[in-house]
DNA sequence: CCAATGATTGTTTAA
DNA sequence: TTAAACAATCATTGG
């Protein structure tokens, strides 16, 4: 697929450049967000989605990962700050401040991630498939034993402890 | 008291 | 391809 490579044409600033709705980057996606998080946990007040038992949150991306990081960082310089936005707009800031080099190690981290992911997502499938019943979503979640555990075929390895290798790229 | 919101960017997915 | 929603965090606020 050949796509448009060569012009970045993606600008992607995000979707409120075009097709906005009224509001500017929030407002739907929270909603609707909240609204699933809310149910998820107590209320049921489930409008969007449904309840996976099981499914593999999104990894986190570089930014994510700095994030992490950064909070971290950011509380100790700034122990009296609150809010989640300060922690936001600084780690962005920060963020666009740094270099291809740093963020790679960054980068690196949340490729790593994502590659736990996808195996996640398999296993995840695999339940899925099972699940056939179109009359009502209403699964039990089957509990799981870790003591038997279903060797999945000699391509992925189930649980693979990562360990922190060091490669110090030369700059 | 509990739940939602705010802000950042990147990734992931569906159409 | 594009648009959009979702990933964490946590204090504060509103119902």
């Amino acid at each position: 697929m050949k796509v448009t490579k060569g012009k970045g044409v993606l600008k992607k600033e995000r979707k409120e450049v075009l097709k906005p709705v009224e509001d500017r980057t929030l407002g739907k996606r929270k909603a609707a967000l909240k609204a699933v998080k809310s149910s998820n946990k107590r209320t049921k007040n489930a409008i969007p989605a449904k309840k996976d038992p099981n499914k593999p949150k999104r990894p986190p991306s570089a930014f994510f990962v700095f994030l992490e990081e950064f909070r971290k960082v950011y509380k100790q310089e700034h122990p009296n700050i609150k809010a989640v936005s300060a922690v936001g707009k600084a780690g962005g800031e920060k963020w666009k401040s740094l270099t291809d080099s740093e963020k790679a190690p960054y980068e690196a981290k949340a490729a790593k991630r994502k590659s736990e992911y996808e195996k996640l997502m398999i296993a995840y499938n695999k339940k899925q498939e099972s699940t056939d019943d179109d009359d009502d979503g209403e699964e039990e979640e089957e509990q799981e034993s870790e003591k038997s555990k279903p060797e999945l075929h000699d391509d992925y390895e189930e649980e693979e402890e990562e360990d922190e290798e060091d490669d110090e790229d030369e700059d």
